[in-house]
DNA sequence: TACTAACTCTACAAAGTCGATATAGTTTTC
DNA sequence: GAAAACTATATCGACTTTGTAGAGTTAGTA
């Protein structure tokens, strides 16, 4: 399961997508529509500030927008960000890796040679899918390709 | 990331089907084999003996062993059973499916729409692979179908 | 029969996480 | 200079996770 606070994050990211460039979307706008703790919503939004996802501007007339185009922001990212490694193992984090202290050798492990193909499935998703795939402005990857 | 119970499950099951059948395998042996606290283990064997997984037998020499054969034993139920369910959202769950509150449609969520593509690839692993694919006296699920 | 080594159950506890709230700023516009 | 917006940090209650503890039950064996 993926945090309340990762749904919000990625609402609020599918949400300033819509919005047209240019002027900035207030935080209060995003939380009312979408239903979402504005102070929460607030951490959320600085914190994707700080990693380069969203630019806000301060102020009477500020607001916050989408620092990068929507299909340069993938889902995987935005996790990472949020919730920390996808990996269902910490033997199998890309960006967390921690060998699992009670596990004797970690290439015979039978258990990590299953997850890792859960691994790659779901970053096969989740690291391929954007924020634009996810309003609709794309073909989504499976499509895409079959097109291409 | 998975719980350490559930890691702690399964490589507790892969032990099981690796022993001969016939003869029940101590608690103890196990734990300490595999490193997993004994108290522990007893509680996470009994959680999958009244699920109908493992079976055992009382007395000085009793112990476990599997109650199913080891095929027919997938990743996806152990999970299920120890940490719940296995889907991203729980507008997505099989096991346990709840609305979520804060969504306005069901149909037109872009995050679902999204992270139903991820369940679908994280089912298609879990279960489709048992202890005994695991242990590899099957040729792995994706093999397998290339061969047949 | 009594002993002992195994499984069975329930309770509890320390530490961490999650989801949010609170409070006190800072910046910009009108 | 007041208002409205973002910034930053601290705190909190509920829950989950990862075990420990201890008393009870069963059955093989001397």
């Amino acid at each position: 399961m993926i945090s309340q606070k990762a749904k919000y994050a990625l609402r609020a990211l599918v949400a300033l997508a819509k919005q047209p460039p240019g002027s900035p979307t207030f935080i209060g706008d995003i939380a009312e529509e979408q239903k979402i703790p504005k102070k929460f919503l607030e951490q959320i939004l600085l914190d994707l500030k700080h990693h380069g996802i969203v630019a806000s501007k301060r102020g009477k007339a500020g607001g916050y927008g989408l620092l990068r185009p929507a299909d340069t922001i993938s889902f995987g990212e935005i996790l990472r960000i949020v919730d920390g490694p996808i990996a269902p193992l910490p033997c199998l984090s890309k960006i967390a890796y921690r060998r699992c202290t009670d596990c004797k050798e970690e290439a015979s492990c039978e258990v990590r040679r299953v997850f890792a193909q859960v691994a790659d499935a779901t970053r096969g998703v989740l690291d391929r899918t954007t924020i634009s795939d996810a309003i609709g402005e794309r073909l989504p990857p499976r499509l895409r390709d079959a097109v291409a």
